[in-house]
DNA sequence: ATGAAAGCGCTAACAC
DNA sequence: GTGTTAGCGCTTTCAT
């Protein structure tokens, strides 16, 4: 009877000093065997390399902790294949549930999750299922914000590089944009929306296809801020300067971007909320008796962190 | 009787198609706990939010997988108290091997893990016993390397910011910096030796030390480049100009450091190959039957990558 | 070639 | 309040 109140304290004691002296340690895997709970939490990611998941996995795990949780990360590197693998490992691991950050893609891999009625919540993915929650990216509200900060300093011309459209995330990301310029009444010329691919070096690709194109735009709102550093590269070897000839917006607000030169005005998701709101989702969900047919929605809001890749259109300036 | 040969063609096929059909997955922990095999390692890091760590950890995951190994990734946060906890996360997983990424800090925290006969892998720590390897990085390599690439660009004031020496890491790269200035007979004045800690804005505060010292540098080397990021910040907010006013020279070439502007000159540690190098370690030891009383000691060698945040010393120019 | 049985380390449910 | 027992899902061994 471990920790049970009722217990003669000197007999805990010697029991707990016996314990200690064999170095004793409860063995999980027998543990869930027999209670069936794991006392696991999987994290799926489309890639630890990429700058925008460590952080939430810290908070994944910092938080799992705090609950007594183990966690397993796995990563899909974008590959069905691994999407499938990691899927099949959770399972094998009988998790308890799982936090999908893969934004949209291959999602259909996780069937046999589903099926299984492991506890899921996913970032920016539609149709609402028992057991399934999901993080909504409140995409419109920084953006918007992106777009009339740029609009202010009389730009007019206003690129848009996309991230890859598989991705539920990017065309909700260029969705928003769109949106933002209507709403302003500034013309969204299709030959400025370039499409990336969430990688520095998509940004730089996409960026001379933009210096190629005929219209030459003063500000580029990126998809993501890896792109957005793509492009500052690309204008570093091109003789561009940020802000002055070209402002430059990213997004996600990595923790690097403040210390990229110039420091990268952006968009900020926080990194921090998206891995505390997916574990408190699914602790959620594994407490609950009968399962919340519909799953539950969150909403992650955006904001806008002005630093110093932005500056007046030079075309418009008052000098 | 799964996979054997001995085995009528159709049976197996019908078994397998129930198995499909009935969605099973075979349970690790039952597996494990029978076998007294988890086919786990455990990875630990110091934090995955440092921006060295993401790679080894991938490719760390990827070699894991190719060999039907699950992993177990903690952070330390640099808390000895996250150590302990790691630790005893890892025997409570009956984890079969442990890499221990934290370069030098706490080790002692592992008595544990050594008691218990887990063989261990460590990086830069130094006394050889059974069970334990180590991943020696040749720091002098690379930073030779660099201090000669300042000394032929006339550079002779050449500062040095450290990492926290509490590291074994943090001490074998200043030792290595002072062996190789003195090597090449350049002094190596305690006053252009200032400590950081490894972060950006350490890097930063360091660097505003130098400013204010009797000394000014032309030329300075980090302990890691997240600290010449916070370097090339700091001149940024001051105006000075890298490498034309101040040559900027980092260290372990992340990722990133090639998309810092400008593209920062540093020294490659081989993030790809130290997480290979630890997972095959781990292989190695597990695989042995009779363990090899000294460990086994790896080298992972470090090179120089020119890029271009070093330029001539402006005191000592031709022009 | 196939089936039966023991047991890995633990928890829960029960008698004492 | 404390000791005993069954059995979680597998692998391994031994009999058939």
């Amino acid at each position: 009877m471990n920790r049970h109140p009722s217990v003669q304290p000197q007999l805990a004691k010697r029991v707990w000093r016996i314990i200690e002296e064999l170095g004793y340690f409860p063995s999980t895997q027998a543990r869930a065997l027999v209670s069936g709970r794991s006392r696991i939490f999987g994290l799926i990611v489309s890639g630890i390399t990429n700058p925008f998941f460590p952080e939430s996995v810290r908070v994944f795990e910092e938080t799992a902790l705090q609950n007594n949780y183990e966690i397993l990360v796995t990563s899909t590197v974008h590959d069905p294949e691994r999407m499938k693998t990691s899927a099949r490992r959770m399972l094998e691991h009988r998790v308890e549930g799982v936090a999908v950050m893969t934004f949209g893609m291959e999602e259909s891999l996780l069937e046999d999750l589903k099926l299984r009625n492991v506890p899921l919540v996913f970032v920016d993915v539609g149709p609402p299922r028992p057991r399934v929650s999901n993080i909504g990216i409140d995409y419109l509200n920084g953006i918007r914000q992106a777009v009339q900060h740029l609009a202010a300093l009389r730009h007019e011309r206003i690129a848009f590089i996309t991230g890859p459209l598989t991705l539920k995330s990017a065309i909700a990301r260029k969705d928003a944009f769109v949106q933002s310029m209507d709403e302003i009444g500034l013309a969204c010329d299709p030959e400025l929306i370039v499409g990336g691919n969430h990688t520095l070096e998509g940004g730089e690709e996409a960026f001379a296809k933009l210096l190629n194109g005929a219209l030459r735009p003063s500000a580029v709102l990126c998809s993501n801020d890896t792109t957005a550093i793509g492009v500052m590269h690309k204008c570093y070897s091109e003789k561009i300067e940020v802000p002055q000839d070209l402002s430059v917006i990213g997004f996600d607000n990595i923790h690097l971007s403040r210390y990229i030169l110039p420091p990268l005005t952006t968009i900020e998701v926080s990194q921090t909320e998206l891995g505390r709101l997916a574990f408190q989702a699914l602790l959620h969900d594994v407490q609950l008796e009968t399962p919340n047919p519909k799953g539950t929605e969150y909403v992650l809001k955006t904001s806008f962190v002005l630093r110093d890749s932005t500056a007046m259109n030079p075309g418009k300036g008052r000098s």
